[in-house]
Parts: structure tokens; C-alpha cells; sequence
DNA sequence: ATATCATTTCGCTATACAGCGAATTGATAT
DNA sequence: ATATCAATTCGCTGTATAGCGAAATGATAT
């Protein structure tokens, strides 16, 4: 009851679970998409989609090589959907929010073997810092 | 924004903190009297209801030597009455929650003065496991 | 001014957990 | 059957925080 509802809270008060909230409200994706999108280690991101699936907040499938995740449909608890609305209505304008929305993007334009593959170097992504072709000034 | 979200969120993982928040429902408590419910050290309670505050939950009031404590009236962030309201909604049933409401009403019949000195002796509760008078069987 | 005392802050210990790389798992594909 | 490989689990380190008692704070009351 309170355990269940600290469970659920505790998920959603970490701020790369939320990420993958927010990424999950386009539809579902997988490991390694999301993997490509934080820019985490595998197992960081692998620990934190089973967070959130033990507090009810998503869900998995399989297909072929690749797991996909997905926001919850049922309520796992009482406290599934609550807190899944809660989400959804917030942080649409937060920069990290909007930034991971923009990668997204570029991942879903690229198969998921080619991710799986390459990792984030598949999305040809500027690097922060630095110029890689050197024509800007 | 994302970080606010992740204060409140955290502030409301908290079994202690959310026992505190169902308690503040019932209308305004000094420190002592939560002290009293809760049965932990008064400087855990006072830490707590400090990481209520900043999270925007709760707000203030001094009234002589005592300080009390409320359930936050105007909205101090984005999600202040989001989480009030899904708390409220919340654990009503939960045995925690229920047991806290059954002292607070002892506490209620208390004059506060007194609880500050004897703390939960004021109450006349049963100690767990003891039978003071040795009447029972 | 000074003493009192409810509350807060400080210093500490124990536990929880985010992050990583390495090793393991288990379904797919050869 | 065997190799591959996406995903998970394991073992670890560093950081955060719940809890406590002791000391500090600061408003009230003498």
C-alpha cells in the first residue's frame, strides 16, 4: 500500500527514469534505442527499465533480437496510472526533455540493427566542443 | 523544471514524509505534535518536514513557542498541487496511515504543552507487547 | 538582561542506489 | 549444435540520505 506507493514514487524521482518516461510517451522503443538516446551504459539503462516495470510503469515485448518497452496499458497498482498522468502532463518544455525528443528523431530514422551496431556514432551527432569538419569559423 | 520534478517527487518517495503529508490533511500540526505520531527523534521530523517545505508541499506558521505546519495553500512550483492531490487521493485504507490518524486523535485531546514535555507519555498509549496494569489474561 | 525550551542544525553511522565494466543469460540465426 | 549478440545480472565505487544524540538557535516569558 504505502510500499506500493513509495515503489511507484521512487521510480519517478529519478531523473533518467523520467527521461524514459517522456521518450516512451512517442511509443515504444527499445534497449538499445533508449540506450543510444540517454547516452548510458547498457546496464545503467537495463537496471532502470526494471525499475520502472517493477512500479508498474511499463511494460516489455519481444521481437526477434530486441526487447521493446512501452508505457504501461494496465494498472499494474493503484498508483500506475496516477502517476503515469502525472508524467505525461509535465515537463514537455523541459530542455532535457525537448533535447532527448530531438535525438529520438535521428534514432528513429535509423534501423534499430544499425544502432544495436554502432551505438550513438549511428546518429551522427555533432560533438559538443568540438567542430568535426572544420568550416564553421 | 526536470530537477524541480525529481524534489518533489523524492520529497513524496518517503514513507515517514508521506505519513506526514496524510497527517497535514486533517488540518495544521506543530512539530511536536508530528513528533509525537511518528514516534522517531525530533530532529528527524524536523528534517523532514525541512525537505517538505522545500519541495514546495507544506508551508509555516509560528504561533508562540510553538511552529506549525501545513499543507501547502498556494501553489509554490508546477507540481505542488499536482502530488497534494494525488496523495490525498491516496492510501486512505493503508493500516500506517490509519494507526497515525487513530494517535492523532489522542494527540487532538492533548494540550499541546503537554505533549512537548512528555511527548508520547502524554498519550496513555499501550506499550507493544507489555501490559502495564496486568489485568488480561 | 536572562532563562527557558521548541525547533533546527551539526556530526555521525548505516543503508540505498546510480553509474560503470565484466561476466552471464537466453533467444536467434547459422 | 553452436555462434552471435541484445539484454540482464554481478561486483564494485562514489554519492545521497534516513535515522540518532548533542549542540546551536532564536523566540518567548520572567
Amino acid at each position: 500500500m504505502i510500499e506500493t506507493f513509495e515503489t511507484v514514487a521512487k521510480a519517478v524521482a529519478d531523473p533518467s527514469r523520467v527521461r524514459i518516461l517522456k521518450l516512451l510517451e512517442g511509443g515504444e522503443l527499445c534497449v538499445c534505442q533508449i540506450t543510444a538516446v540517454l547516452d548510458l551504459a547498457a546496464a545503467t539503462v537495463s537496471k532502470h527499465l526494471a525499475a520502472l516495470k517493477t512500479a508498474g510503469l511499463v511494460q516489455q515485448r519481444r521481437d526477434g533480437k530486441w526487447i521493446y518497452y512501452r508505457l504501461a496499458e494496465r494498472d499494474f497498482n493503484a498508483y500506475t496510472r496516477a502517476f503515469l498522468d502525472l508524467v505525461a502532463k509535465a515537463m514537455d518544455d523541459d530542455p532535457t526533455v525537448a533535447a532527448d525528443r530531438a535525438i529520438l528523431l535521428r534514432v528513429n530514422a535509423v534501423a534499430v540493427q544499425t544502432l544495436c551496431d554502432q551505438g550513438r556514432a549511428a546518429l551522427a551527432l555533432p560533438i559538443s566542443g568540438s567542430n568535426c569538419c572544420g568550416t564553421s569559423p
